[in-house]
DNA sequence: AGAGAAGTGGAGGGAACCTCCGCTTAATAT
DNA sequence: ATATTAAGCGGAGGTTCCCTCCACTTCTCT
């Protein structure tokens, strides 16, 4: 298969050949029926459902998840995915009617709302971040692709410090988000926020 | 046996009697082994250490780990309970030799640099902070106590602006302290803790 | 319609969890 | 000293979950 693949790819070059066998319907059905399941399960047990659990409710066979999702934080990963997609498509909605300083700030709130939502997301990014998971790779770049432009265009114009990095930010934001399902943990998030922001304000002396 | 205690308890109200038996020397000994071959095991093999393991490396029995601490959160909690107290317990010492701002400033980066070195405590404190467990009952509050004598202080002294909430601040710390083990993440820590801490400083407009 | 690649389901071996209870041992009473 | 007894110990074993493997089914393409 490997082997195929590489072929496949040299042919690319020469002349556009459909390049693989069209992904199989049912597969495609059921990967969705297992996010679904697991997102499901996720928020009714936490994040330690059991997998055949989520197989269950998927109403597929458990080998059947494992081959879609080789270990657990590919479940997990396929399921906040979706949700950090619509997170990355705001922005530029945010720049066209704001100011670059004020976009940053509306979406670093964006950020703590929607962690606030689904509460799904700050665990996996937590268990991500400890060990160098996979989970980075590709769900983390899209969320850091999109505060970058927002981070850039607020230097740019000059609303915000030149020296911030914005994985640096990044790293923040999540930090902020965290908390107890206390009520009012989130009102702390919106604070926490402001005060970053006061920060970033700061020009570069 | 909760009748006895009662009872004690009691009597206690009348005449100082020695109230319960002494704890068992084993017992105690035992409890410290089992600190110990955790947090050997947590550094070695991550937060998901078999609790089977732990035991053997204690030298006792499976039974008695769990006696001693009924889940595996007990048993992270136990362990890193002891390392919080000396992030605790440099607090005075902070505030006797520097102006209360910098102490703040100084005792941030401490706890930064303390979780760089112990990876162990972060992912406790995450999965701690994401469910309400129990967790927080006892060891965050003794960070939070020291966060808050530090705060205070610099507030008192107009080193830092009034509307700061110390567990408000708590949070940020612990998210600015999160990052994958690459190299530099500590660094990134760092300047976002200046960042923070130019934030602080910004008096109560 | 037929070939065969791609996908499926679930049995089963192994690991980890956690409880239960007969035995051991330390702390007190005599 | 010795007896008493509650506290503590250990680990067998029932249960749950993990994950692999492969005979079988289903879909795609010709």
């Amino acid at each position: 298969m490997q082997v195929l693949f590489q072929e496949q790819t040299i042919n690319a070059k020469r002349k556009p050949i459909a390049p693989v066998r069209k992904p199989r319907a049912d597969s495609a059905r059921n990967r969705q029926l297992l996010i679904d399941a697991a997102k499901a399960g996720f928020s009714e047990f936490g994040l330690n459902v059991s997998l055949e659990e989520i197989a269950r409710r998927a109403g597929v066979g458990i080998g059947t998840l494992y081959r879609h999702f080789p270990t657990r934080e590919a479940v997990v990963e396929a399921v906040y995915r979706r949700e950090v997609e619509q997170l990355a498509e705001v922005v530029p909605q945010l720049l066209e009617t704001s100011p670059a300083g004020e976009a940053l700030h509306k979406w670093m709130h964006l950020f703590v709302d929607y962690i606030a939502t689904k509460r799904l997301i700050a665990p996996s990014l937590a268990a991500a971040a400890v060990r160098g998971s996979s989970l980075h790779t590709t769900s983390v770049e899209l969320i850091t692709r999109a505060l970058t432009t927002l981070v850039k265009r607020a230097v740019a114009s000059g609303d915000v410090r030149k020296d911030i990095d914005p994985s640096d930010l990044l790293r923040a934001l999540v930090g902020v988000s965290y908390g107890n399902p206390d009520a009012g943990w989130q009102a702390s998030a919106r604070r926490l926020v402001d005060i970053l922001m006061d920060g970033l304000r700061r020009k570069n002396r």
